[in-house]
DNA sequence: CGCTTATTTGAATGACCGTTCAAGAACTAT
DNA sequence: ATAGTTCTTGAACGGTCATTCAAATAAGCG
């Protein structure tokens, strides 16, 4: 037995950002090799090929982006205000214009999608627990009386997604931060609105 | 001298259909050498390369898209109205989940963005002009007395655009059809709403 | 300490990529 | 009709791609 020498969450990370960067498409195994500090043999060994590394990326993008949510809705501030944070949070990566601070999920989907099934279906699954937890929120909001519409708290949660997934596609075509910062708001007053 | 012998518009269009199809980076020459008819050497006489022919299908692409946005919004109907049957027709596209019918714009923008920096400002700039007509309509709408919004019709229209950002991007987690329409009967209330 | 099993290394491999090119074909202009 | 120009043809090119492999190395386990 032998154990693998490298850090498994580093390398992914790596590679996330390499592929946020370039698409998986355009990523060649010398990127990966260069930015993972890995040998061709030692990726192929960990993760079969180079969608096996893509998909183990996902995996973490997940993990990662699943903890950053905790940490926006843990504590016991108003979860209107954790809304408003989370958002906030949202349209400065999007402004950062950083493509690092790209979705990997809605990057990779959009690349994929209608060519690799499996991975379009794992990358769905994981932006639907997404919004099964932006749900949950809405669902404890409504619970707190500080949210007092009618509206079902899934419908909510899909519309919310929506936005932000339009939000992040609109700040691709470059506008102003404070143009998105009215579309976050918007977005976060059509969704509070009794 | 000697004129070409195919027909642009058709070649474009098949061109357009395989970009759409998979992307850019995956769709090869001889994929393209096959969707068009066209041999390389004609391609890259007419279009310089292959980049060229994706610019100028992406050209082709937004004729195709402004013939359409006219047909919608010519005629004496309602404005809201028309903007009814506009969205109406974008979600059936999205639930058709033909390939041939995703926003080659939107598609390759997202892969191109942080690549190809003249490429990501040419669709930009397409974008701008589709919302800048959409702006125009909401602005025709308010002067019919249909829209009794304070908001500003260039706001609208930014919040509208990033709501069918948003739509097609959330149709590519495979949601079901009546699931789409809630999120596009939501997105026309709440732009219309007083 | 030695045996087994796994990982690491990095060069090698064959396939396919975008692009070029020289030759032939066809249109225009004279 | 014919010269001149441009387009078409399709094979060929160098480069890069994802992947493989055999040798070297190191960890687990008795």
């Amino acid at each position: 037995m032998r154990n693998a020498e490298f850090d498994q969450e580093k390398v992914l990370r790596s590679a996330m950002k390499a592929f946020m960067h370039k698409g998986f498409a355009k990523t060649s195994m010398q990127d990966l090799t260069k930015a993972t500090g890995l040998h061709p043999g030692s990726i192929y060994c960990a993760f079969e090929n180079k969608r096996g590394l893509l998909i183990a990326a996902l995996g973490q993008y997940r993990e990662d982006r699943n903890t950053e949510f905790g940490t926006f809705f843990s504590g016991d501030a108003a979860v209107v205000d954790k809304f408003k944070a989370y958002l906030d949070h949202t349209v400065r990566e999007c402004i950062s214009c950083d493509s690092a601070q790209a979705c990997l999920l809605t990057k990779a989907l959009n690349e994929v999608a209608e060519q690799d099934e499996e991975i379009q279906t794992l990358i769905s699954e994981n932006l639907r627990l997404w919004q099964v937890g932006i749900a949950e929120q809405f669902e404890l909001a409504k619970a707190n009386n500080e949210l007092k519409t009618k509206k079902d708290s899934g419908h909510l949660a899909r519309y919310f997604v929506m936005g932000i997934y339009g939000l992040r596609v609109f700040a691709q075509t470059r506008p102003e931060a404070n143009i998105l910062k009215q579309l976050a708001d918007q977005l976060y007053q059509d969704v509070f609105a009794a």
